[in-house]
DNA sequence: ACGAGGGTTAAGGCAGGGTTAACGCAATAT
DNA sequence: ATATTGCGTTAACCCTGCCTTAACCCTCGT
């Protein structure tokens, strides 16, 4: 079952499209205001929400900032009115992950709601895992109320390693991620790997950095932390 | 850095978005038809790939069914200029995550680009058989909730096993599907069928190897799982 | 009875991953 | 100018899991 969140002030395309959803199989919410989606957002968890980017109080673009910063990875999908190419890129860069120009058909609506559930999306401001937080920028991550003590590189790893939701990422990643242009040889990177199990440790997170072989490494809750 | 592969025959249109795509900082590689679009794909590790749905001697659809059954999860924007939904729903149904009608605005693809690059498709296929589920890729398997611990080898003649549903295998087919070019010799393929019978018993899977005198192996349902 | 095909077990070797210590270098402090 | 600190790199070493090999066992048909 999915779970949507229509913000919509449109009472009347609003109707349709909630209508139009739930006969394909889905649990619709809606909200009319950016203020009241929020409250909704931070209460409820939804799989996709529908955002219109012109809305009463509070406009969609700045409701996708704000759960953005919140660390709220939903997926999200922008419609407007306005045809011009400016809004959709504005859109994407506040977070959202895909638009939509109204008028729009609802098999196609349906579609990219369908694509996007079960996702999570990339555009976060800040990423948690277990009772980890990292801000994507800024260089500083927290376990709990204790600061995580990283170096430049450690901090990349992690980051990269923590957009991955606890999925595997190959050690080519890993290394482009914390060396970006010159690449260094030898063991480096299972040092690295070393000293940020050990930053995790003493910090008393709760994740912790497990490897696959011929894989990668990836982030796996802690068996003893409660 | 964003690694992209073009797949498109129109060689003008091709030219534009590589430029295009390059001024944006993304590594770019182009084939110009289905098959050399396969060859790429397994050789190299792309972030996403922009596949036209024309193409000459394999088509859109048929290279993305393809990849996503040999498990690659790598995300697909697709293109297409006939506009029809239906062509569209077609796309996404063989394993496309975007899609985008030409002709389309370069800025546009850029976006979904960016918002695609760096996720997982959620597309990947996997097959069943009795309790046993095991993912094309990923290297694991299933039996109910229990992990089956695989190696390399034995995952990939349990693969084989799953992928001929029950029918009988024969050695060589096994041994070409375990250990592609080098041959080892001696009674290797007898041990890891072992290790294999051992892990799937291990596990309380509810299906089993068994052998066929002279011809090879196959799985069959054991008698006593309900 | 015996030989072939199949199954089982144990031992050796290798590679990948983990750990540790030492060195170099830059930025800061004394 | 000289110590000190922090970080990145390198290299050596250990350990574990996997692949291979080889030997042995079982059983069925002739």
């Amino acid at each position: 079952m999915i779970r949507v969140l229509l913000v919509e002030d449109d009472i009347g395309l609003a109707g349709n499209v909630l209508d139009y959803l739930e006969l394909e199989d889905m649990q619709c919410d809606h909200a009319s205001n950016g203020v009241a989606a929020l409250q909704l957002i931070n209460q409820h968890q939804y799989d996709v929400l529908v955002l219109d980017i012109n809305l009463p109080r509070l406009d969609g673009l700045s409701v996708c900032e704000r759960m953005r910063n919140d660390g709220n990875d939903t997926p999200v999908i922008m419609l407007t009115a306005r045809d011009q190419l400016e809004d959709k890129l504005a859109g994407f860069q506040k977070g959202a992950d895909d638009y939509l120009v109204k008028p729009f058909a609802m098999a196609e609506l349906v579609a990219r709601v369908t694509a996007l559930a079960g996702r999570r999306s990339a555009q976060v401001n800040q990423v948690a895992m277990g009772n980890v937080t990292l801000k994507i920028n800024g260089q500083e991550a927290q376990a709990g109320s204790n600061d995580i003590k990283l170096s430049p590189i450690t901090y990349a790893l992690l980051k990269k390693l923590m957009l991955a939701k606890g999925e595997v990422v190959s050690r080519e990643r890993l290394i482009e991620a914390a060396w970006k242009d010159s690449v260094p040889e030898s063991n480096v990177l299972k040092v690295h790997m070393h000293h940020l199990r050990k930053a995790l440790e003493h910090a008393n997170a709760s994740i912790s950095v497990s490897s696959k072989p011929n894989s990668g490494f990836y982030l796996a809750q802690d068996a003893d932390h409660g």
